[in-house]
DNA sequence: AGATTGACTGCAT
DNA sequence: CATGCAGCCAATC
Protein backbone atom coordinates (compact mmCIF):
# COMPACT_ATOMS: atom_id res chain seq x y z
CA UNK A 1 0.00 0.00 0.00
CA UNK A 2 2.08 2.88 -1.07
CA UNK A 3 -0.93 5.70 -0.71
CA UNK A 4 -2.56 6.38 2.60
CA UNK A 5 -5.85 6.42 1.05
CA UNK A 6 -5.33 3.67 -1.41
CA UNK A 7 -8.24 1.08 -1.98
CA UNK A 8 -6.08 -1.66 0.23
CA UNK A 9 -5.97 0.57 3.05
CA UNK A 10 -9.84 1.25 3.09
CA UNK A 11 -10.62 -2.29 2.90
CA UNK A 12 -7.83 -3.06 5.49
CA UNK A 13 -9.58 -0.59 7.57
CA UNK A 14 -13.37 -2.22 6.93
CA UNK A 15 -12.03 -5.76 7.55
CA UNK A 16 -10.59 -4.26 11.16
CA UNK A 17 -13.96 -3.14 11.73
CA UNK A 18 -15.63 -6.55 11.94
CA UNK A 19 -16.51 -7.48 15.67
CA UNK A 20 -15.28 -10.34 17.20
CA UNK A 21 -18.23 -13.28 16.79
CA UNK A 22 -19.25 -11.84 13.12
CA UNK A 23 -18.17 -12.33 9.95
CA UNK A 24 -18.67 -10.39 6.55
CA UNK A 25 -18.24 -11.68 2.98
CA UNK A 26 -15.75 -10.49 -0.28
CA UNK A 27 -18.90 -8.92 -1.32
CA UNK A 28 -20.34 -7.45 1.53
CA UNK A 29 -16.91 -5.46 2.19
CA UNK A 30 -16.69 -4.48 -1.52
CA UNK A 31 -19.95 -3.06 -1.03
CA UNK A 32 -18.97 -0.85 1.72
CA UNK A 33 -15.98 -0.04 -0.12
CA UNK A 34 -16.61 1.94 -2.57
CA UNK A 35 -14.19 1.60 -5.70
CA UNK A 36 -13.77 -1.80 -5.02
CA UNK A 37 -14.74 -5.32 -6.01
CA UNK A 38 -15.20 -8.70 -4.06
CA UNK A 39 -11.93 -9.50 -6.27
CA UNK A 40 -10.01 -6.99 -4.98
CA UNK A 41 -11.28 -7.41 -1.30
CA UNK A 42 -9.52 -10.97 -1.75
CA UNK A 43 -6.91 -9.78 -3.78
CA UNK A 44 -6.01 -7.46 -0.77
CA UNK A 45 -6.48 -10.03 1.93
CA UNK A 46 -3.70 -12.20 -0.30
CA UNK A 47 -1.28 -9.54 -0.51
CA UNK A 48 -2.21 -9.06 3.13
CA UNK A 49 1.18 -8.52 5.39
CA UNK A 50 1.71 -10.97 8.14
CA UNK A 51 1.59 -9.43 11.79
CA UNK A 52 -1.33 -7.12 10.43
CA UNK A 53 -3.92 -6.64 12.62
CA UNK A 54 -6.51 -6.87 10.32
CA UNK A 55 -8.80 -9.91 11.21
CA UNK A 56 -8.88 -11.28 7.93
CA UNK A 57 -10.22 -14.51 9.53
CA UNK A 58 -13.58 -13.08 9.58
CA UNK A 59 -13.78 -12.79 6.06
CA UNK A 60 -15.85 -15.55 4.40
CA UNK A 61 -16.92 -15.97 0.68
CA UNK A 62 -20.79 -15.51 0.06
CA UNK A 63 -22.22 -18.67 1.56
CA UNK A 64 -20.25 -18.06 4.58
CA UNK A 65 -17.45 -20.44 3.79
CA UNK A 66 -14.48 -20.38 4.54
CA UNK A 67 -12.43 -19.97 0.93
CA UNK A 68 -9.58 -21.85 -0.62
CA UNK A 69 -7.01 -20.10 -0.96
CA UNK A 70 -3.71 -19.64 -3.53
CA UNK A 71 -1.10 -21.02 -0.57
CA UNK A 72 -1.24 -23.43 1.97
CA UNK A 73 -3.56 -24.55 4.56
CA UNK A 74 -4.70 -21.06 5.95
CA UNK A 75 -8.17 -21.67 5.68
CA UNK A 76 -8.14 -24.22 8.15
CA UNK A 77 -6.61 -21.94 10.52
CA UNK A 78 -8.80 -19.54 9.74
CA UNK A 79 -11.92 -22.16 10.19
CA UNK A 80 -9.91 -22.84 13.79
CA UNK A 81 -9.92 -19.02 14.70
CA UNK A 82 -13.65 -18.20 13.64
CA UNK A 83 -14.31 -21.55 16.00
CA UNK A 84 -12.14 -19.67 18.87
CA UNK A 85 -14.77 -16.54 18.89
CA UNK A 86 -17.59 -18.92 19.16
CA UNK A 87 -18.77 -19.38 15.84
CA UNK A 88 -20.25 -22.55 14.74
CA UNK A 89 -19.82 -24.27 11.15
CA UNK A 90 -22.45 -26.59 9.74
CA UNK A 91 -21.65 -30.04 8.29
CA UNK A 92 -21.39 -28.70 4.87
CA UNK A 93 -18.45 -26.23 6.78
CA UNK A 94 -20.81 -23.51 6.42
CA UNK A 95 -21.58 -20.11 8.91
CA UNK A 96 -25.03 -19.16 9.57
CA UNK A 97 -25.02 -15.93 7.77
CA UNK A 98 -28.22 -15.00 9.20
CA UNK A 99 -27.07 -15.31 12.42
CA UNK A 100 -23.30 -14.24 12.20
CA UNK A 101 -22.96 -11.81 9.25
CA UNK A 102 -22.19 -8.71 10.45
CA UNK A 103 -24.29 -5.96 10.43
CA UNK A 104 -22.40 -2.67 9.30
CA UNK A 105 -23.34 0.42 11.68
CA UNK A 106 -27.22 -1.31 11.30
CA UNK A 107 -28.93 -1.60 14.60
CA UNK A 108 -29.90 -5.22 13.93
C1' DA B 1 1.96 -1.19 -22.60
C1' DG B 2 -0.62 -5.56 -23.11
C1' DA B 3 -1.82 -10.03 -21.21
C1' DT B 4 -2.64 -12.85 -17.24
C1' DT B 5 -4.31 -13.82 -12.71
C1' DG B 6 -6.98 -13.81 -8.49
C1' DA B 7 -9.05 -15.45 -0.57
C1' DC B 8 -15.64 -13.26 -5.49
C1' DT B 9 -20.53 -13.00 -7.09
C1' DG B 10 -24.62 -13.51 -9.86
C1' DC B 11 -27.22 -15.22 -13.47
C1' DA B 12 -27.92 -18.64 -17.09
C1' DT B 13 -27.90 -23.36 -18.67
C1' DC C 1 -26.08 -29.36 -7.52
C1' DA C 2 -22.32 -28.74 -11.48
C1' DT C 3 -20.58 -25.71 -15.22
C1' DG C 4 -19.96 -21.71 -17.75
C1' DC C 5 -19.57 -16.87 -18.60
C1' DA C 6 -19.38 -12.03 -17.53
C1' DG C 7 -18.25 -8.05 -14.59
C1' DC C 8 -15.19 -5.88 -11.71
C1' DC C 9 -10.10 -3.69 -10.95
C1' DA C 10 -5.27 -3.81 -8.97
C1' DA C 11 -0.92 -6.33 -8.96
C1' DT C 12 2.54 -8.90 -11.66
C1' DC C 13 5.08 -10.49 -15.42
Amino acid sequence: MALPDSVYQRIYSTVRRIPRGRVASYGQIARMVRGTTPRMVGYAMAALPEGSRVSWHRVVNHGGEVSARAAGDGAVVQRVLLEKEGLVFDRSGRLDLARYGWKARVAR
